[in-house]
DNA sequence: TCTTCCGCTTTTTTT
DNA sequence: AAGCGGAAGA
């Protein structure tokens, strides 16, 4: 391959990009313009004409996803293999560092990798512990405190306490947090790209090295990035200007969670001599859908200015329909669909679009109903499920007694007669003297003072995890795993669940041995450590691709959110409605109303040949009819651009069919009467109100004068007829 | 210890 | 409506 063929296949824009200068970047890269075409040109080019080592690249990105699909477009672009190269998601590559030089950041070797489940647990016990009402410090609010200071580069002992008693509280608690998670070797999400930051900073031959090693540093979505992702970005290529970023200011979804759309603002300043591209030729949609785009974006204040153009058709006119109820709504989208599907267009390249998962029901129903494949994104992912989490939780303990977060979830999971009332004390202990929860379990024992009872349970438990960790000592990681699932009682645990759900659990945590055993442990440990704790760490940071063994042609349904970066030729834009989309949490905010259009233009622009954008007249909300207006984005879209369609003359409103649902039949005739006056020794005079079951199941329910509302069994309860 | 009932809340999501 | 968590009952 030689330079030409490089640069080749790409318009003017892209290829000023990919061919520019090593210095500071900025490519504004609007929707479906070749972003990622330009990244992995760009580290293309890099190799192939300016003569840089795959070792020397860093390209940075925010999903595991996006990471893989670059590796492998740079590996079909230059035909080699990039299995060496530094790509990855800020939280993966901070790891990465963390790993290599845990004790320059302080963190012990066996450091494990806590997800935002495990940080809750963590928070909530916390909470608990210090005598906190929880119900005034609501544990995640707490939770997003401290993400929010961490995302900010700030630790507890920055932080001047103030008389506030929001700031005070908050702060007492940050720091107590702290402390747990450095007793018990846990790191956070944020504390990944913290402490990752820290480190660089505060080793100066470590940072030396790094900079000299990365001679190009390549960052996606850029305008996601938060603000201590962006200090590790400008450590990295300080005085050297090598930052080449790619991102986009109109699909800035994320500022919500810490991601600072000024950053690219700051990008300009802090390089002064960096240059701009903008891509704006988009490649995805007609015309008509990227002018609506472009009208509707244009509403925001925030914005640094771009248009999108295409030198293909205008094609339809974007569909506007208004149904009656969401009903109406999923009936009018699922017919559409059908027709689609029946003029030999593919499931797969639909998408219906909604502002919160909620919403995804009415269409799951219409589309079952009529028997249309389909999959929902988002939900929980493979390592998130309870069963999982516990086995890990097993084998976190193994590896580390002193984790004890993991140690709390297992302790008495499945149930081995420690109660809260031995697990308090644990805890107390723990907390007086400064010790793991591990340590004040053996204390606590060898102190005697608890019940024999409570002794010998505690006893058995510590014993299991002790003989399962030398057991497993010298075993593969897979038998490892198999090893922790059979012996924990996790099996038997949910074995007794009833129904297919215990089931399909026994199954995931078979899964999980596989898993296990296919897990590359070269691929992600160059530095040969401990193939238990890297696998524990790839659990956390990569909570397994959705069910991705789905490959039927399905239609596919998700958030807006989740839809970034996807397209589809047909898609369906649902509920555009003051309240929802707008969401009403952001209604009185400017920048929060601007985010949402954002998120609105994301939704548009995933529309390669059609949009439908449907919205309701009345809304079932939190089991209420409500009767939104039409969103207000509906009116920033040029009427020349869409077509209304009409209401079908013949509505079937469901009036009284929706709201009929089939009731438990309740059994009418029994001992007694409805309104029957009875008797009862203890709880006195009352009325029979309903009646249930039969025989021996039968239960009544009373009303007593002094005691209230009462479901009684009749078996047991001795009545008295009045 | 396990089950049931009552009341409360309700965006978006990756790592 | 529905799911979740806490409290109370079996």
């Amino acid at each position: 391959m030689n330079n030409i063929s490089i640069i080749d296949s790409l318009n003017d824009a892209q290829r000023l990009a990919v061919s520019a200068p090593n210095r500071a970047m900025l490519i504004l890269a609007g929707a479906g313009s070749g972003k990622t075409r330009v990244l992995v040109h760009r580290i293309g080019w890099q190799i192939q004409v300016e003569g840089l080592s795959i070792h020397n690249i860093l390209a940075v990105t925010f999903t595991n996803k996006a990471a893989k699909e670059m590796r492998g477009r740079v590996e079909d672009l230059l035909n080699i293999s990039a299995k060496a190269m530094w790509i990855g998601t800020f939280h993966g590559l901070a790891h990465r560092l963390l790993r290599r030089h845990a004790k320059q950041a302080k963190l012990p070797d066996t450091f494990q990798v806590m997800d935002s489940d495990d940080q809750f647990r963590v928070i909530k016990r916390l909470v608990k512990s210090l005598n906190i009402d929880d119900t005034k410090w609501p544990p995640k609010q707490v939770m997003w405190f401290i993400n929010a200071q961490k995302d900010e580069g700030i630790r507890a002992k920055h932080m001047v306490e103030s008389g506030d008693v929001y700031q005070r509280t908050m702060l007492q608690l940050y720091k107590a947090y702290e402390e747990i998670c450095n007793r018990s070797g846990l790191v956070d999400f944020a504390e990944l790209l913290l402490r990752a930051h820290e480190l660089l900073r505060d080793n100066e031959d470590l940072l030396t090295f790094y900079q000299d090693r990365f001679k190009q540093v390549h960052v996606d979505e850029f305008q996601d990035t938060n603000t201590i992702q962006y200090a590790w970005l400008r450590l990295l290529t300080e005085g050297k200007d090598n930052l080449f970023v790619v991102g986009d200011d109109d699909q800035s979804i994320y500022g919500w969670r810490g991601a600072k759309i000024e950053n690219i603002y700051s990008f300009q300043s802090h390089y002064p001599n960096h240059q701009v591209i903008k891509l704006e030729q988009n490649y995805r949609s007609t015309s008509n859908i990227l002018k609506s785009a472009n009208a509707l974006i244009a509403n925001n204040d925030a914005r640094m200015g771009k248009e999108l153009w295409t030198d293909s058709g205008d094609g339809e006119l974007i569909s506007l329909y208004t149904a009656f109820n969401e009903q109406d709504e999923a009936y009018f989208v699922v017919e559409k669909i059908r027709k689609w599907v029946s003029e030999g267009g593919s499931r797969q390249d639909v998408a219906i679009l909604y502002r919160s998962n909620a919403q995804s029901r009415q269409f799951e129903e219409k589309l079952m109903t009529t028997r249309t494949p389909y999959r929902v994104y988002g939900g929980l992912r493979f390592f998130e499920r309870m069963e999982i989490k516990n086995a890990l939780a097993y084998l976190r303990v193994m590896s580390n007694h002193h984790d004890d977060a993991s140690f709390e979830r297992v302790i008495n999971t499945p149930t081995r007669g420690i109660g809260t009332k031995t697990i308090d004390e644990i805890r107390l202990l723990a907390r007086e003297q400064e010790l793991s929860l591990w340590q004040a379990a053996i204390t606590l024992i060898s102190q005697g003072q608890m019940t024999a009872r409570a002794s010998n349970a505690l006893k058995i438990f510590l014993n299991l995890i002790k003989s399962l960790g030398e057991e497993a000592n010298d075993k593969e990681l897979f038998e490892k795993v198999k090893l922790i699932v059979e012996k924990s009682g996790l099996v038997e645990l949910y074995k007794k669940e009833k129904g297919e759900k215990g089931e399909a659990r026994i199954e995931n945590l078979e899964e999980l041995a596989n898993a296990a055993r296919s897990f590359d442990f070269d691929e992600a440990n160059e530095e040969k450590l401990n193939e238990l704790d890297m696998f524990l760490a790839h659990a956390a940071l990569e909570s397994g691709d959705m069910q991705g063994d789905d490959y039927e042609d399905c239609v596919q349904l998700m958030t807006l959110h989740s839809a970034k970066g996807l397209e589809f030729k047909l898609v369906f834009l649902v509920g555009l409605e003051e309240g929802l989309f707008p969401s009403q949490q952001s209604a009185d905010d400017v920048a929060r109303l601007e985010e949402e259009r954002r998120l609105c233009y994301v939704g548009i622009t995933r529309a390669m040949e059609q949009l439908y954008i449907t919205h309701a007249e009345s809304r079932r909300l939190y089991g209420k009819e409500t009767y939104p207006r039409p969103s207000r984005f509906l009116k920033e879209i040029p009427a020349e651009f869409l077509q209304e369609i009409r209401i079908r003359a013949n509505v079937n409103r469901p009036v009284t069919a929706s709201t009929s649902r089939p009731r438990t039949s309740v059994q009418q005739v029994g001992t007694y009467k409805m309104g029957q006056r009875v008797s009862h020794v203890k709880f006195g005079e009352g009325i029979v109100l309903q009646m249930e079951g039969e025989g021996a199941q039968e239960r009544v329910q009373i009303n007593f004068q002094d005691v209230g509302l009462k479901w009684l069994m009749l078996s047991y309860a001795k009545l008295q007829v009045l």
